[in-house]
DNA sequence: ATTCGAATGTAGCGAGTGCTACACTTGTAG
DNA sequence: CTACAAGTGTAGCACTCGCTACATTCGAAT
């Protein structure tokens, strides 16, 4: 049982019960260890916390990474839809949860989320970028607005305003670039 | 001390230390009296932050009418931006603390914040619509959009990437409607 | 003056929090 | 075989949590 080995494990529970309110206990009960274990190979709860969004961001890459279709879209607003329609599926219900817990944390002023969230961040600009249009005139641009749009819609779906983000998405620019 | 008159006071206190982990007794300490009353006027915890977030919903809606510019925007990007700049503002920045509380709430499956963040969508939707362009052909349509946009805008720059923010409002479609 | 209910203070319950002390069993290097 | 460190179980500390029991005070109606 080591680092390597509980990270899962702890993964897999935050996922399923929340960041916020993911205590000791708890954490080791679903990874089949003790607090005391926990503390003994962590040090602290910050650090746990900290190895935990670590991981959390490269599972998140690599979510992305397979379930995402591989061709270019049309245009922006093509891009955004498509990045919208696959965070909706139930596989990604697990990292919007987190994602919802770690923002509420930066704007509480916890330093360790704001890492993370922006290794998040870095990790779905680049993928935007690869999948505007190859004729988009500016691809850095475009990814921004691109994930501005995203990250609003899933704002408005995740407090039950979906019809919102989708006639958002929808009003977008959709000239192809 | 009603539940009237102490509102405003555990109000203060939340958007001073947000809403997720705010527990009787510091709440009961802001407000001058104990938890034990808190209990007593609300019935129970769950009751007294429904009561609160109502009464922060209506608060919200204040604070939008007096802070923002009484002009219509001439552009939906404009107005993006406009909402943008404002909420930007200090005065703003424990409501977006609070906001951000709620829709992890919501996202946690919170019935509660649920009710709360629809009453906010729905005071910004309205808003949004009476500052559009007059001559905007679909208002619903572009309010929806405008506020996705902003929506995305406060996610990003809360976990300190404004940055990306201003780069992708700045790219929305900008011609006068 | 008495009665009655609303309002309030004090104390505490059982559960959960992060974390620690201490003892014990291992696996391994000498 | 021995010595030592890594790993682990049990118990507990001091604290906070939401909430309750009990007793009291106070003001208004009878």
């Amino acid at each position: 049982m080591s680092r390597e080995t509980l990270l899962p494990l702890l993964a897999a529970h935050v996922m399923a019960h929340g960041l916020a309110d993911a205590s000791l206990r708890p954490l080791a009960r679903a990874a089949g260890t003790s607090d005391r274990m926990l503390i003994y190979h962590f040090g602290n709860k910050d650090a746990l916390v900290a190895a935990l969004l670590d991981y959390l961001v490269a599972r998140f890459a690599d979510a992305l990474d397979s379930a995402f279709p591989q061709a270019r879209s049309a245009s922006r607003r093509a891009c955004a839809e498509t990045v919208y329609a696959v965070t909706g599926q139930p596989a990604f219900a697990p990292f919007l949860r987190v994602w919802w817990d770690i923002v509420a944390g930066c704007s509480a002023g916890n330093a360790a989320y704001l890492a993370a969230a922006g290794g998040m961040m870095e990790v779905l600009l680049e993928w935007v970028v690869d999948h505007l249009p190859a004729s988009d005139p500016d691809p850095a641009a475009g990814a921004r607005a691109v994930l501005t749009a995203i990250e609003g819609a899933q704002a408005l779906r995740a407090v039950g305003r979906g019809d919102i983000a989708e006639a958002g998405l929808a009003a977008l620019e959709g000239r192809p670039a």
